[in-house]
DNA sequence: ACCTGAACACCGTTCAAGT
DNA sequence: ACCTGAACACCGTTCAAGT
């Protein structure tokens, strides 16, 4: 798996020094430098160095920085949909969330990506998916499309929480304590504070992130087994037997 | 030599020419500024003009412009919090979310900001508002934190949907086609298309944004309170009465 | 057609110099 | 202490010039 040739590399030359400038190739070396460097050792001037080529010359097979983050992500987002393939349509969305949770805590300039440009194929992929799912579990036509919405926002909200990377300048603690240091920049003209938080510290620092992130799915799946369940007032009861 | 005195020059002047600059007044330029013209036309030189000063000047107010960003979202967010005050805990939840809604829509660049920096004490304040209504909702406390972050999400979620502004190079059609020009940039060994998405295109193209994010509410609503009705099974049918 | 790499038009941020 | 504004260190992107 760390060996790439998944297929047609078989040949006599592993790499050629001269290899052609392809998309696929650039895509390659972006998801490389961002996987080391994150988001921000991702510029041109580092991509053209990566590939032996001026900065120029990315312009020929890629259209601008938006582009070819888009295709990074997708690339990526193919291969967590591909491994997620149970029969049950409800196993396959934890499957597919799971696994997309996952690329996003291990690659962090994922979330930044998938948040940032909503339309992009990577999500459209997500959302298309999650629909056909949903289509599957028996949701009927009309809330289909407000389930995989709903399942898609719940990804990219979670995304959200892991792009930051080093933006994170006025919450530095990233566990215990930023609670305390967060109040200082409040704007507002009441100094109210965050009795919830404060309340439920202990779990804030106590808690697993991936295990937060599936209760969250869970409810989600509660309420999508109820929209099932308009019709037929009775088949609430097997939902949530499906979700324990 | 002739006026050392600190403070004690403005007496009763509504609002001076030379008014002293502050972080208050910084914000406040600022967001006039998001506002006219996006997250785009937010530049330290440009608001520097506004307030007529130096660049440099910003800084001994600011740290930087993330700190800036978080001062304004959290601005914006104290006035919605602040409008939505019903004392029944769904409904409030339902205000809250509809209020950000409408702000993150009438302000693009405030779900940006939402998204890029999550632990912001815009956030927080969302997040502790839904923690405390989802507390006098009844649900257990192991079960607020996961249903206060699924509501969290589901709003970072949607921000990310109406962030991009002019970002949306690959999927310049906003509505429909949009699935048409979007199936080239794939990357992916399988030239899979979308099927679910082209099977509902007319509900895409149909579809009103504000009525789609309520559903999703509506159906985190719901499995939050089966959260609550896992020790009292019967409350759920007065659950169901309140969503519709 | 593809590539080169210097140059352009911007950023956020810094800092010696003023008041 | 507060402000000034030129300068610095970067970006993404362009484009005349090469091959």
């Amino acid at each position: 798996m760390c060996q790439d040739g998944p297929v047609s590399d078989v040949r006599q030359r592993p790499e050629r020094r001269s290899d052609a400038l392809t998309k696929a190739r650039i895509v390659r070396s972006a998801i490389a430098l961002l996987d080391t460097g994150g988001a921000e050792a991702l510029t041109f001037r580092a991509l053209a160095a990566d590939l032996s080529t001026g900065a120029g010359a990315l312009y020929h097979h890629v259209a601008n920085k938006g582009e070819l983050l888009a295709a990074a992500a997708a690339e990526v987002m193919v291969e967590v949909l591909d491994a997620a393939g149970s029969a049950d349509p409800t196993a396959s969305i934890r499957e597919v969330t799971a696994g997309v949770f996952d690329a996003i805590t291990a690659r962090p300039w994922l979330g930044s990506q998938l948040v940032a440009a909503p339309w992009q194929p990577a999500v459209l992929q997500l959302f298309d998916r999650f629909g056909s799912e949903v289509t599957a579990l028996g949701v009927p036509g009309t809330a289909q499309f407000d389930a995989a919405s709903a399942l898609v926002h719940h990804v990219l909200g979670v995304a959200s929480q892991y792009d930051a990377g080093q933006r994170l300048d006025q919450a530095d603690a990233d566990r215990a304590g930023f609670i305390e240091s967060s109040t200082t920049p409040l704007v507002g003209p009441d100094s109210g504070r965050y009795p919830f938080l404060v309340r439920i510290e202990q779990q804030l620092v106590e808690h697993d992130d991936r295990q937060q992130f599936r209760a969250g799915i869970e409810i989600i799946l509660t309420g999508i087994a109820a929209l099932r369940g308009d019709a037929a007032d009775g088949a609430r009861d097997a939902a949530r037997g499906a979700v324990s």
